[in-house]
DNA sequence: ATCAGTTTGTCAAGAATTAAACAAAGTATT
DNA sequence: AATACTTTGTTTAATTCTTGACAAACTGAT
């Protein structure tokens, strides 16, 4: 209730953060000046220092941020002390793929659901879950209360079954497929990810490298 | 040599143009006004000038934009023209699903070759490539000249594995390991994709969904 | 051909983001 | 305990990005 309206560009670089700062952890890192940090992140210390001072004041002056401490209170920000229920939607390559290659428990969630419309795919194991049919999708709702979802699903499909998860209480969007979904019911979080456009980015960056310097 | 210093964040908006324009096409859109556009994009019609102006005037005044000569200047801006070989380095669960999901020849690239460590892999097909031995990458590289690379291996091969390819002429990377890819040597296109922080970063969202609104 | 309406390209204002600067408050060593 | 050094939190400045505004130029209908 506290703070609101954190810059976007500050929560994007948060996840960051947390992951370096877990490095230097399991490097023997007890403390850690903005300098130094920066100097290993290739950001700003000035940018640092006000990026975590959007959230409190973690830092002692002469002595630098207390890893540990920092890590913890970042994860905190970033709900990652909390299981978030998940389900997959859409277990064929990628599907499975993320399934398999992604630490939910450490990311704020746990995937306790997968679902098909592939009857060559349904009752298929995923790690420790049998994909389900779609047709079971609302009673599973109903009883386990997933609250996000990965949508890895043809495009086409994409927005209605986005608004069928809606309807059965999920908040959150994790979406591989090439529809842009939007944010117009409130109180829903999308992460669009778009694997796509990013190698296309590449693709524009690689054709234009000799023209990048200034 | 002309059009240098093209803001990043215009950079990242143009595969969405580009995407947006393609569905437009299919969809018998013959022209289009950058109000339109905005309309459907979510974007300000005023920005959508300014990012398309960075590279040249395509519109006419009291006409709009052609769709599809405007899709495709903006598919040679991306490079989305050529057709440069690139290889995947690690045929696990990730490198394969994104292997079979993406449509690299309508992104600027084109998938020759597959390697990987594991003896349990090596031999194996994907798509239409069999995965070959990472011993063998340097001699495949001598012959078929890849000029971009796929990284899905653990977090720990990253570094050593992106220098052997470097020295082996490989220009850009699509980097999906743990490991933050830094662009130190000049001439060397880089993007992180890191699927965690993406992941993260919705936790975030989603634990601060009420506290968003302003 | 003229005129009302539309839409671009561009310039200038406004926001947002990033970087620099520095006092205040700590550390560490003598 | 005193001094030199370090480093934060915060203020101020610079830069970058986005939005608004409008003349110039075109369309399309009369």
């Amino acid at each position: 209730m506290s703070k609101s309206s954190i810059s976007n560009s500050v929560i994007r670089r948060l996840p960051r953060y947390y992951r370096f700062l877990g490095e230097l952890e399991n490097n023997g890192y007890v403390r850690i000046s903005s300098r130094e940090l920066s100097e290993k992140m290739g950001l700003t210390a000035s940018q640092i220092r006000q990026d975590f001072n959007c959230f409190g004041e973690f830092g002692q002056q002469g002595y630098g941020y207390n890893v540990s401490d920092l890590r913890i209170e970042i994860g905190k920000i970033l709900g990652l002390d909390k299981q978030t229920p998940m389900i997959l939607l859409g277990a064929g390559n990628l599907g499975k793929a993320i399934a398999a290659h992604i630490d939910f428990r450490n990311k704020g969630f746990d995937l306790i659901g997968a679902f098909d419309v592939n009857e060559g795919i349904i009752g298929k194991e995923i790690g420790d879950l049998k994909v389900r049919g779609i047709d079971e999708l609302s009673t599973f709702c109903a009883e386990n209360k997933p609250v996000a979802a990965i949508l890895c699903v043809p495009m086409g499909a994409a927005e209605k079954l986005a608004n069928t998860l809606i309807e059965c209480g999920v908040k959150a969007f994790w979406n591989f497929t090439h529809y842009d979904l939007k944010v117009t019911h409130k109180g829903v979080a999308v992460e669009n990810v778009h694997l796509g456009d990013s190698l296309t980015t590449l693709s524009y960056c690689l054709n234009n490298l000799n023209n990048s310097e200034k």
